[in-house]
DNA sequence: TCAGTTTTAGATATCGATTTCTGTATGATG
DNA sequence: CATCATACAGAAATCGATATCTAAAACTGA
């Protein structure tokens, strides 16, 4: 067992230095309040010999500040979140700032007691994916800043990071079409985040623009609902969707997918029954993970900057809770098409 | 701007409740100090009334325990790590501790600056991935808990879970071997980690123990380093060491990869090269990621139970923290062989 | 030179909890 | 009924920092 050593606090550095504990904060909390130089060294000195290392929790208790934030996000096994994880972590580790991690696999009851437990944990600012924004409210109130991914609520004080997913559907349908196809599918799982909405929204609007009919038939959505803790929840249901589209004998040359994970499985299952992407059938993603383009064939894919949008939600949150910046805003990331290998043009 | 109400404290909740502090705290923190039923009622409606939350900074500072552990991963962007976060986060959350992350980026100075930020947390545990374990010892002597994952150090007293690469790499080529190959090239990245040379070493031992020669022409290993902050690494490794083995004009049969990223890789290219996997090339992974089984031609890997090795750390870690366990161990994950459709068995 | 600033150091209160210490009321024991 | 242990409540100290307040010293300027 080793010794653990008696914790050193300000109060040994002050004594070492022959100055008051007050000095020796305001030397190495880096306060703007004068302290002579000689004084300062000594301070210096002392802390360094002792291997002083400050105690946040006393810190951020007397300050009433924290350089913790909170982000919660359906699952950190969605490579899309990984991306923006990373993002976030980016920004707030430049800034000093750290990472308190929450996975909900969209419980509401789970999501409750996270923030909860950030809000007793002092935090000051969290990001947060939500299904239910009904408890963001209340904390709001208690002053806590929120910057909202994906989501869209009226009334609710705080930043909001989109992304354009109408614009996106819609390029990835003119495109289809610019290549020759107008028999084209739509596969998602069940239409219960906005996003999907507004994807599926897209893909009809850029069909009726360019006259071609929207057919009821040519609508692969699942049906049944994600389970809690559920991986790979969108890939089955690609798959499923799949098996859907060869026992409707869907004449379709083209499939517009909600997101990657569902083109996967959608073109993994075709494959099963004798259908090749692109020769057989064309496939657009949306997303672009980083596992789009290692794909075989590379998916050609609408671009949701992932890493952006966190990185963007980190420098909002980050910037008020600075004091740097006092307004909310709406940020709308745009839709890029990333052009790749599983689209081909009809003769 | 939202009137942020005044914070309710336990002397609120003393004060409506009519009794000190001292019953007020005694009844919320769960302590087992004994507070008459009636008194304990009118202390629970009181913080119910008030919609009291307790200050973490203060309870933490005060008792000198904390419900937060740091976790130390290169990147959150590979798949093999959001799943060992994802198993640390389940087994965390049902014990009430929050993670707070870090992503180092293979940084060691970045390292370093999350180690002593997490200890002036006043963090109590940390699950760390690292590369030079050179400042752990020193943590561990001020009192900190580690579980250390793939990397085994003499005279650290802390766990460790690892996987038995050598063993793993032997299965493959041993399966191999049986599906009649004999001329089986190894892809992999530089051999910096302590893994991929135990993996290394596993495919050479299956070689020779099977009377097969062990050529140099055969290892197909990356030279340069990678670089900080890049992603998808492994991935550009297995592409060009695609390339490399058209140039070398090699006649293996069959490829051991050193982890899926990089068997991906190579098979893309490959396809570049006019190679097809498996008719022209047999391919194994290792890690069996999320994506192996959503890849073209589904890959036969070597699974390394990621979320398993997540989720054992937090138990482990948290044993200790909590008092149930006071010994340290190594865990040793046994390797897995999961057959898909990557190797083709030759006539 | 002396009143009035400004600069700088230290004593002390404070953040919001828990915990120890003290003391009273109650119950058990012989 | 005296004695002693037990149950329970509250006062006050404490965790480790920062911030406010007080005051001495140094510096102004008329």
């Amino acid at each position: 067992m080793p010794r653990v050593k008696d914790k050193v606090t300000i109060y040994d550095v002050a004594k070492m230095a022959n100055v008051s504990p007050a000095t020796a904060s305001r030397v190495l909390s880096g306060s703007n309040y004068p302290v002579k130089e000689a004084l300062r060294k000594r301070v210096v000195e002392a802390a360094k010999k002792l291997n002083y290392s400050p105690n946040m929790l006393a810190r951020s208790l007397k300050s009433n500040t924290s350089n913790d934030i909170g982000v919660i996000i359906p699952t950190i096994s969605n490579p899309f979140y990984s991306s923006v994880i990373l993002g976030i972590e980016k920004e707030a580790d430049k800034r000093g700032y750290n990472l308190l991690l929450c996975n909900t696999f969209r419980d509401v009851e789970k999501e409750k007691r996270y923030l909860q437990s950030l809000y007793e944990k002092q935090v000051k600012g969290v990001i947060i994916s939500t299904l239910g924004a009904r408890n963001i409210q209340e904390y709001i109130e208690k002053g806590l800043e929120f910057v909202l991914l994906d989501q869209k609520i009226d009334n609710l004080e705080c930043s909001f990071i989109s992304f354009d997913c109408f614009k996106g559907a819609y390029m990835a349908v003119e495109y289809l079409i610019q290549n020759g196809h107008r028999k084209i599918a739509f596969v998602s799982s069940p239409l219960t985040k906005w996003t999907r909405k507004e994807t599926f929204k897209g893909y009809k609007a850029a069909l009726s623009d360019n006259g071609i009919a929207v057919e009821e038939e040519y609508f692969l959505i699942g049906s049944h609902e994600e389970e809690i803790d559920e991986e790979g929840f969108e890939f089955k249901n690609g798959k499923e969707m799949a098996d859907e589209f060869i026992k409707r004998k869907l004449d379709a040359t083209a499939v517009l997918a909600v997101n990657d994970m569902t083109a996967f499985g959608f073109i993994q299952q075709m494959y099963l029954h004798g259908k090749r992407v692109p020769d057989d059938i064309s496939v657009i993603g949306f997303d672009d993970i980083s596992f789009a383009r290692m794909f075989s064939p590379p998916l050609t894919t609408v671009q949701y900057p992932a890493y952006e949008v966190g990185r963007l939600a980190a420098m909002l949150l980050l910037d008020k809770l600075s004091g740097n910046n006092h307004s909310n805003m709406s940020v709308n990331l745009h839709p890029k098409l990333i052009i790749r290998d599983s689209v081909k043009p009809l003769a």
